[in-house]
RNA sequence: GGAGAAAUGGCAGAGUGGUCGAAUGCGGCAGUCUUGAAAACUGUUGAGGGUCACACCUCCGGGGGUUCGAAUCCCUCUUUCUCCGCCA
């Protein structure tokens, strides 16, 4: 959520950046700063038939103390008309608030100036590339044949257990995985993050400080009898482990990293394209949250990326990083890199993590603020990233390591698989 | 799941209808003293809105109500604790 004051100040900038992400700002701006001087004035209203009542109150406690009943008596008759008042300004004043901030939750955050404008993901910008597409052999297969001949995942068994998109991983395919995700986090806690485990299961407040309600919804497993949600990400839950805190400025940057599973719904999303472990309704994740100060945020994104680049360099896996144009920027995010690994098989790149700074667009619905020396409070700047989405990650292994005698497993990660080779 | 108790500032803990945004202690900050530190003493110390700055307004778990006036009374929700039951 932008801040009001932020619009009114910069309004014409912010207008023209929006454009990038082909959202029209202008009239919605309009409103917004015609209802924030109308919650202002009202308020003001309010504040004085306050002052006024809060007075009145006080002399007539004075005039009981003293005896003066009669006086007292006299003065309620006074206060009738303030009530009445003060009662339908603070019902007006609730609804400015929220058709304001309904107003607000339909701005997307405004992109970064490195952004350009575009209309969708064939406009984002490859701004790097490593590692050697391997020479297959003519039978190479693609990832979900590989699982079913090594015995690794079983999408069919999933379907059977809950539905399409829950597979269920089988051997060395689970212990694969295992693998992958006490590396992550490995190298993830020797960067200086600080490990978490946390619910799988977010409140609706979560949902809101994040971003993830009202706009995406759908995109969400609800648990009705609960009112809860299944987490989308754990960025969910590890963000929201700050909302509406007043940090101090020595406690900064937090540098935050969770493995959990994530569930998604992706409502109208059948085909090829979603094949074997390309997109599921649940996946495991290890993600990356930094909480830092607004100055240092950009150095901080850099480092994610510089990160998230050594994972992928180590795991020696063709990949490439994408600035997302502003027609696929997600819509809390101001600058997002995507990381995409090649799976040579499927003779494409899949998309394994999505580095992005949020600036104060998440900390601003979140009220995670900090004090700085002079006492002085600032909303704080939120980035979140992948390391990375697992089964992707798992695809691109087995395509790219795959031999006619067997899939190899990656050299960093043998020391938590305990074999070299799956056969 | 059943029965009871509770929720107040960074923490602990007073406060049961009227100058209470809230005693007191601890902690934090600043100062005095000291070569320095500790101790002691003095002052200061919640958040949000508003203002050039004051004034002023809101907030005592959340929401609603009673009242001229609510931290205090009523309703409701949530959470925590104790006892019982169940249980990885």
């Amino acid at each position: 959520m932008l801040e009001v004051r932020n619009i009114s100040a910069n309004k014409a900038d912010y207008i023209l950046a929006l454009k990038k992400r082909n959202f029209e700002a202008e009239s919605i701006f309009e409103e917004i700063l015609k209802l924030d001087e109308k919650r202002r004035s009202t308020q003001k209203q309010l504040d004085e038939i306050f002052a006024e009542s809060n007075k009145l109150s006080k002399e007539i406690g004075i005039l009981f103390k003293s005896g003066e009943v009669e006086k007292a008596n006299a003065m309620k008759a006074k206060t009738a008309n303030l009530k009445s008042d003060s009662k339908a300004l603070s019902e007006s004043m609730d609804q400015v608030s929220v058709d304001l901030q309904n107003m607000l939750y339909q701005v997307p955050n405004v992109p970064h100036e490195s952004v350009l404008a575009g209309q969708d993901e064939s406009d984002n910008e490859e701004i790097f590339a490593e590692g050697d597409i391997p020479k297959l052999s003519e039978k190479a297969l693609p990832h979900w044949e590989l699982a079913k001949k090594y015995d690794l995942i079983d999408f069919e068994l999933g379907n059977k257990i809950t539905g399409a998109g829950f597979p269920v991983y089988k051997g060395k395919g689970a212990k694969l995985q295992r693998a992958l995700i006490a590396y992550f986090l490995d190298k993830n806690t020797e960067a200086g993050y600080s490990e978490v485990q946390v619910p799988l299961l977010v409140n609706e407040a979560s949902g809101y400080g994040t971003g993830q309600l009202p706009d995406k919804e759908g995109q969400m497993y609800h648990v009705g009898n609960d009112d809860l949600y299944l987490i989308p990400t754990a960025e969910v839950p590890i963000t929201n482990i700050y909302r509406d805190d007043l940090l101090n400025e020595k406690d900064l940057p937090i540098q935050l990293t969770g493995f959990t599973p994530c569930f998604r719904r992706e409502a109208g999303s059948y085909g090829a394209h979603v094949r074997g472990l390309n997109r599921l309704h649940q996946f495991d994740k290890v993600e990356l949250v930094n909480i830092v100060k607004p100055e240092d945020s950009y150095q901080v994104l850099d480092d994610m990326v510089s990160h998230v680049k050594t994972l992928l360099q180590e795991l020696k896996l063709p990949y490439r990083i994408l600035r997302l144009c502003g027609g696929d920027l997600g819509f809390t995010s101001a600058l997002t890199f995507d990381f995409e690994v090649f799976s040579t098989a499927q003779d494409r790149w899949l998309e394994i993590s999505s580095v992005s700074n949020f600036e104060t667009f998440q900390a601003n619905r979140l009220k995670i603020r900090y004090k700085d020396a002079d006492k002085k409070k600032h909303l704080v700047h939120t980035l979140n990233g992948s390391s990375l989405a697992l089964p992707r990650v798992l695809a691109g292994i087995l395509e790219n390591y795959q031999t006619d005698d067997g899939i190899r497993i990656p050299e960093v990660l043998v020391p938590y698989t305990g074999f070299e080779w799956i056969k």
